[in-house]
RNA sequence: GCUCGUUUAGCUCAGUUGGUUAGAGCACUUGCCUUACAAGCAAGGGGUCGGAAGUUCGAGUCUUUCAACGAGCACCA
């Protein structure tokens, strides 16, 4: 038997002792790990955060999102594999730890690769510390026992496995062409790791001068330095203005290299001078120019962005400040006759922030047409496809596979997964293993997204066959933000089609960006983060979690407001003491946690166990369509205003009525706040096992979630709803005609029959609420009494005239008759029209005709009250 | 240029398949320390749903169009 006296709770909500042990208590009892096979599995992987750093609030939110419908399906009764893990983030690590040496005044190439691997696993091993206990202060409900690193030993050999089977059959190349290089980092990118910003530029005229000739051809470039590199400048074959100079050549202004003119059909005549330098190592349509017309791929550039020895003086010169002299001194050669002012966008590294180098490399690709092509197949089909939520996204998802282009996924770094491929001269070999002591192994590194990609059936044990994979495959649902679908879930779907024919997961739930009170986005930058650990130290994880998850709705982005956090800390406060106020009954009724008895229920408890299997309907209807600010406004309601300011204000009465039957009134309290408590244990997973335990045995966690109570018996409801309607009216009326609630009054209520038995059953809640003086039941009341209040087909009359303010009366009267006149006639107008009654369905139109009755009859009712205010006028 | 999102109360946001008088939190007004909670209780005030047109018996919700803001993609010699 539960004992009900055994903790005290605190006179508020104080979330540090409350938060205190319990996740420790958690996992000491294995709640989070899965492997029941007896039960249904239901299987999601943590996007897995990468190893550079603390987690923000945008990771709070995606985990918190999880967590919810880990913690739902588990109460549920699903076998749930929630898997933990974590990134090595390969250019993101490598940038922290490179800055990390360079602090210490040591450069990485110094120490070399093994050295330093060695400090990014330390790095790695400490930062994971960290997220761990990050993970916990979360309340996160992670199976531990199976988690992952995407660097881990199997992790590597399945990233080995896909590399080494793309590639045999064709679809990883190896291949020279124009990549996206950082030249601060000194890696190549992939095409969206660039990000295009719009920048206050200049679009810059030189003369190109003529060979053996007077004069030049003026062409215009917004990068000056790639001169050095061009091999031809090319004109329009139709173009007038330039066909004599076809085939001509021109010097390389302010150098002595000559380069040809030639012709191609890129150009269009209209744009700048219809003259285009040509650059092929440089620039991605100039390298296909210098293909159709067999130019040299001239590189101008060190890696580090810096000119080299083709650019003569400027040699040794970063590219930005070789531009600036370049222009400087054709200037003054007079080979610059204007400069204008443009605006265009320019490519950056998504990592490092740099203007990103279009250069001519030999990288590692894969081949994504027809990988993207199985992904559509798959996408077209409901029953393989993978769901977006919100829908939306489906769209955004397929129009980028529809365009992508192959796949730049070799790396420059030393952190990450080392490609398996073999050089021994020309000879090229890919092999997991090492083909024997003469060959050399490739470099470089693979794209941190490479391996992220495998995330949904590596982190199970692929390529072995393991029961994980069978039992948890495909994933039941993915949470992440819609700014990387194309990083990461894109890539997960054509490697989990590939590999395993299968989707990666049958649902994605898209949730936004975090921004901050102004709306703007968080960054490190603008010094806006806000640390989620520091909210939780001031307001405690649940009332964080409770306000990122109820606060947002799906694919939309989320403002941080402290004033929302504050009142979700409020909110928490409520139940708590709701909490309080049962413990306390329970105590003083010597409850010993005995069951409902459903034979026993008065019309009130009937009323609440109704409203309440609504809302258990309705969250349930909602946590499936991932809408968990719509479920959590369904519970907030009947907890506040039902639950608290109706049903535990009544049940006052109930105990201090030594007549009535406690037993059943505390068993329905536990029973309802045990199932609020249950409700709200996805968002709120601490205090709500915290009081959990204070009323039964067990952890909340395992848990069974709520079920609909079988009270068939609504009869009675909307008497209560009348009664509790009656009480509001008098309220209101104390309120507007200033008469105090202390007060008591005289009342008369006019009432069929039927309502009249009621009200006189229930006459102990009127007394308490309305606070009445005598209480009597007419349906002819006098004249001379003031009516003050109308409700439905109830008159409540206070015949004290000289509590009433008449002027104030009448005129809420006047604007009642005013609101009401008006449904009347458009109800009116509604019914009849023809086209209404015959084309709208008949429920509707009953339910018009009801409602038009019943505002004739509270119509009537307002010109009564009227009529009785004017006789007390004169 | 293309695609998508947003525009609803003073502020921040909900509003699922078109169907009563459009909701919440905070702020505001009035009255209350009522033995769970003053970070509380009770009762209120406040929006015609960005503009226009259309479909429909009926539009915050569907269509078209315009505007502002935001995002993504493409182009950028």
């Amino acid at each position: 038997m539960k004992q009900f006296t055994k903790k005290e709770m605190a006179p508020k909500y104080e979330h540090k002792s409350v938060e205190n042990g319990k996740y420790e208590y958690w996992l000491k009892n294995r709640f989070f790990e899965s492997g029941d096979i007896s039960k249904k599995p239901y299987s999601i992987v943590i996007p897995p955060p990468n190893v550079t750093g603390k987690l923000h609030l945008g990771h709070a939110w995606d985990t918190t999102l999880q967590d919810i419908i880990s913690r739902y399906k588990r109460m549920q009764g699903y076998d749930v594999l929630w898997l933990p893990g974590m990134d090595h983030a390969g250019i993101a690590t490598q940038a922290k730890i490179d800055a990390k040496l360079k602090a210490q005044g040591i450069s990485r190439y110094e120490i070399g690769r093994e050295a330093f691997l060695k400090v990014a696993w330390e790095w790695k091993d400490e930062y994971a510390k960290t997220i761990h206990s990050q993970w916990a202060a979360l309340g996160l409900s992670l199976d531990y026992t199976k988690e992952r690193f995407t660097l881990d030993e199997g992790l590597n050999n399945a990233v080995l496995e896909v590399f080494c089977s793309l590639y045999n059959e064709g679809l990883i190349y190896r291949g020279e062409r124009i990549i996206n290089w950082d030249v601060e980092a000194k890696t190549a990118l992939s095409n969206i790791e660039v990000e295009y910003k719009d920048i206050e530029g200049a679009f810059y005229h030189f003369i190109y001068p003529l060979v053996g000739e007077e004069g030049g051809l003026e062409i215009a470039t917004t990068r000056p330095e790639t001169m050095f590199g061009d091999s031809a400048i090319m004109v329009h074959p139709d173009d007038e203005r330039y066909q004599k100079y076809i085939g001509k050549s021109v010097y390389i202004p302010g150098t002595n290299r000559i380069i040809p003119i030639i012709s191609d059909e890129y150009v269009e005549r209209d744009f700048g001078t219809g003259v285009v330098k040509v650059t092929p190592a440089h620039d991605p349509n100039d390298f296909e120019v210098g293909n159709r017309h067999n130019l040299p791929r001239i590189i101008c550039m060190n890696e580090d962005g810096t000119m080299n020895e083709l650019a003569g003086k400027y040699q040794g010169m970063d590219r930005f400040e070789c531009r600036k002299q370049l222009v400087k001194d054709l200037q003054e050669l007079g080979l610059c006759p204007s400069i204008e002012k443009m605006t265009h966008s320019v490519g950056h590294s998504e990592r490092t922030g740099v203007v990103v180098e279009p250069r001519l490399s030999k990288q590692w690709f894969v081949k994504m047409q027809p990988l993207a092509e199985d992904v559509l197949k798959m996408q077209s089909k409901p029953e393989t496809r993978i769901d977006f939520i919100p829908e939306r996204f489906n769209k955004t998802f397929s129009t980028w596979i529809e365009n992508t282009q192959d796949w730049c996924i070799s790396r420059q770094l030393w952190w990450g997964h080392r490609i398996p491929a073999w050089y021994r001269g020309d000879e090229v070999i890919v092999s997991k293993i090492c083909p024997g002591d003469d060959w050399k192994q490739d470099e470089d590194v693979l794209d941190t997204w490479f391996s992220s990609g495998l995330w949904t059936f590596s982190t199970f044990g692929w390529p072995e066959k393991t029961a994980l994979l069978e039992r948890y495959t495909p994933t039941d649902c993915l949470v992440t933000g819609y700014d990387i679908i194309f990083f990461w879930v894109a890539r997960m779907a054509f490697q989990s089609k590939h590999f395993m024919n299968e989707r990666p997961f049958k649902k994605c739930m898209i949730h936004g960006l975090i921004r901050d009170e102004q709306g703007r986005k968080m960054s490190k930058s603008l010094g806006n983060g806000v640390d989620p650990f520091d909210v939780i130290e001031k307001y405690g994880c649940d009332a964080l979690r409770y306000f990122l998850t109820t606060n947002s709705t799906p694919g939309q982005d989320l403002r941080y407001s402290e004033e929302k956090i504050a009142s979700s800390w409020n909110y928490i406060n409520k139940i708590w003491n709701i909490s309080r106020y049962i413990q306390m009954n329970l105590i003083n009724y010597n409850y010993n946690d005995e069951a409902i008895d459903y034979t026993k229920l008065s019309s009130i408890d009937k009323w609440l166990l109704n409203k309440l299997n609504r809302v258990i309907d309705g969250v349930n209807e909602n946590f499936e369509k991932y809408e968990f600010g719509e479920a959590s406004k369904l519970i907030y309601n009947f907890v506040w205003d039902d639950f608290a300011s109706w049903y535990v204000e009544l049940s006052k009465v109930t105990f201090n009525d030594e007549a009535s039957d406690k037993v059943n009134t505390c068993a329905i309290l536990k029973e309802v706040i045990t199932t609020i408590l249950k409700l709200l244990h996805p968002y709120m997973p601490f205090v709500t096992e915290e009081i959990y335990q204070i009323f039964n045995e067990g952890s909340i966690v395992v848990s069974d979630w709520p079920t609909v109570y079988n009270i068939i018996d609504h009869s009675n409801d909307y008497k209560v709803d009348k009664m509790l309607n009656i009480i509001t009216s008098i309220r209101n009326m104390r309120v507007n005609n200033n008469v105090a609630p202390s007060k008591p009054l005289t009342m008369i209520i006019d009432a069929k029959e039927d309502d009249v038995n009621f009200l006189e059953q229930h006459k102990a809640y009127l007394k308490r609420f309305a606070n009445y003086e005598t209480l009597s039941f007419d349906n002819e009341p006098s004249k001379e009494q003031a009516q003050v209040i109308v409700l439905d087909d109830l008159n409540i009359i206070i015949p004290l005239k000289e509590l009433i303010d008449l002027e104030k009366e009448k005129e809420r009267l006047n604007k009642e008759f005013t609101r009401l006149t008006n449904e009347v006639t458009r109800s009116s107008n509604m019914l009849n029209n023809p086209s209404f009654t015959s084309k709208a369905p008949q429920a509707k139109v009953d339910a018009e005709k009801e409602k038009l009755e019943k505002y004739k009859q509270q119509l009537n009712e307002v010109e009564n009250l009227l009529k009785s205010l004017e006789a007390m006028y004169e």
